[in-house]
DNA sequence: CGAAAACTTGATTAGCATCAAACCAGGTGG
DNA sequence: CCACCTGGTTTGATGCTAATCAAGTTTTCG
């Protein structure tokens, strides 16, 4: 689970944007530009491609795109967490897994199929909007994208078959422990690790919000978490591995 | 989750094998050419290639590679089931899904990567063993391919979408249900199905095999399932989308 | 035929869901 | 500024489900 950590502080969005050519210079500065899709292009590159890029910011709760939706894009995250989520048969939602910074999320698109969950920001979240038709026309001239794209698909099965092994077995407190180990890995500021919402906990380990709520107690109890506000904790990581040992 | 149905029996391997280039024939003549990897070559494509594939079989409990093993090679599935299964981080194994006929499974090869997960068998399977060397070379000549791979790796990662959303959820029944429900899906003869040990049916759903023999037992007094042999069983359809509605 | 492995079934217990009530923070409007 | 309301959260009491422990049975295989 190698995800770069965020060693620059992100900068304020359109911050040193040029008036002439704004999307490149965004893209030129993008603090994720090596770990993305089009990391290897030069300024020339990127000219060609960055009026098909769009921008854009979506506050908590809101829907980047609906599984059955026709896919017509894929998108980078610049910042933020997302969750992908589906409706069981039953109609109970599950969180499948999450995406964060460097992260590229719909890769169905790129088949021309139709999505295959919802994509619903956590927390606020930045994104790059990369059109099917100009990923279409990149593989062509570029076949070594091709290569690229597998990767994140392998990516993604690993993510998810991580989540089968590890967040869906085990009792509600092994559970909620490994649950925040992987939020470790979303923390932006060392060891400060934003905390979903209860039911959000629920959605991804099969729990009650309640059995949510009293693990989130226990831990603070244990002087794991430390909560800071609603939405953000400070994490005991020694703790936090002690704890998981103990079982 | 469609899978193509086995209209025609599968015919034992060697049969009709002619003295001089064996496996260009074993090839066209596959029953699932048409949906395996290859499957858009002619004779001649196929004369190029034949002699690097193998054919293997393994017996119920034979692993065909472990996870961290190096990649080597892709499997396609023939006949029979395999499953892919993970050690958890505190050692308990679970199953993460399963792969049969026209499935390609190790697909972590192509990219050079270690294996994520064991593939074992669970009832006699017969698979072609694909070296990586060869997609490598195949790539490069048709990179139509990379396509057809690509829809490989989406296929998987719903398929594990699937297991976490119907699987991994409910009650022991419910997801009983469901598995045997997904079961059908892996029967050849219709509506005669192949029974997991109840290991293997705890180990997918996070049960104890006493809680999936006691819902087997269940199933069997409501008529969903009528256990022919150990192995095997007829399903009723009809009571069993009866059963799952009622939840 | 005998031993081992897989399976079934029962009794008891632990853990989580469920139901219910109180609490807290943020936002709105008087 | 405060009273109120709403949505998320915490905590408690109770019941049900599946884990656990324990025989006993059937199947498999040498």
């Amino acid at each position: 689970m190698s995800r770069p950590a965020s060693v620059v502080p992100l900068r304020p969005f359109h911050e040193g944007l040029s008036p002439y050519n704004p999307q490149t210079h965004v893209c030129m500065e993008c603090s994720i530009r090596q770990f993305a899709l089009f990391g290897a292009l030069d300024e020339a590159g990127l000219e060609r491609i960055h009026h098909h890029i769009a921008d854009l910011r979506f506050e908590p709760g809101q829907v980047l795109y609906a599984a059955e939706d026709a896919g017509t894009a894929v998108y980078t995250v610049r910042s933020g967490v997302l969750r992908m989520e589906r409706s069981s048969h039953a109609g109970e939602r599950r969180i499948l897994r999450l995406a964060g910074r460097t992260d590229l999320v719909g890769l169905e698109a790129v088949l021309g199929q139709t999505y295959a969950a919802d994509a619903v920001a956590c927390t606020a979240v930045e994104v790059c909007r990369i059109p099917r038709v100009m990923i279409d026309e990149f593989i062509r001239d570029q076949p070594e994208l091709a290569r690229d794209l597998m990767k994140r698909w392998q990516r993604a099965l690993d993510d998810a078959d991580e989540w089968l092994t590890e967040l869906a077995r085990g009792s509600a407190r092994h559970r909620m422990l490994r649950l925040v180990l992987k939020l470790s890995e979303y923390s932006d500021p060392d060891n400060l690790i934003w905390l979903p919402t209860r039911q959000e906990m629920g959605a991804m380990l099969d729990l009650t919000f309640e059995t949510a709520s009293r693990a989130v107690s226990q831990m603070r109890k244990d002087g794991i978490l430390h909560v800071v506000d609603s939405r953000c904790a400070r994490l005991d990581m020694a703790r936090l591995l002690e704890a998981l040992k103990q079982e």
